[in-house]
DNA sequence: GCCATGGCTAGTA
DNA sequence: GCCATGGCTAGTA
């Protein structure tokens, strides 16, 4: 695994239960801020055995973006379940639910 | 070549 | 809705 693959598999990994990350976010986290796709890329492939949170990744817009219908659904509930409510089966406020990683200690659903 | 993006704009209401 | 974007897995030979 490259470089940066692996720094961005090790952040996904941090991002908490009850908070949401965009693709790009950890992009940029990761040290490159156009590379959006790439998590995408390291999602589709590598969740599973690396046991990556990847119900945790929306789009910038808070969007679930996932193709896979049943997926996308699978995603929709594990975040409910987490506390993060999903506005019309497709959408998270980001304003509120946005991973903040300076603030890693309290989810959002109890401030 | 693949991927689960993002950001900006034109065009509508 | 359009289009520029980039690092590289999984699976085969």
């Amino acid at each position: 695994m490259e470089d940066f693959t692996e720094r961005v598999v090790t952040i996904l990994k941090e991002v908490p239960a009850g908070t949401v990350a965009s693709y790009g976010q950890i992009a940029r986290l990761a040290g490159n801020p156009r590379a959006a796709r790439q998590v995408a890329r390291v999602l589709h492939s590598m969740s599973r055995k690396h046991g990556i949170p990847w119900h945790r990744i929306v789009s910038a817009k808070g969007e679930i973006v996932i193709r896979n219908g049943e997926a996308a659904f699978e995603q929709e509930e594990r975040l409910l379940e987490e506390g993060v409510p999903v506005i019309a089966g497709k959408r998270v406020d980001m304003e509120r639910y946005k991973w903040d990683p300076g603030n890693d200690e309290l989810p959002p659903h109890t401030r």
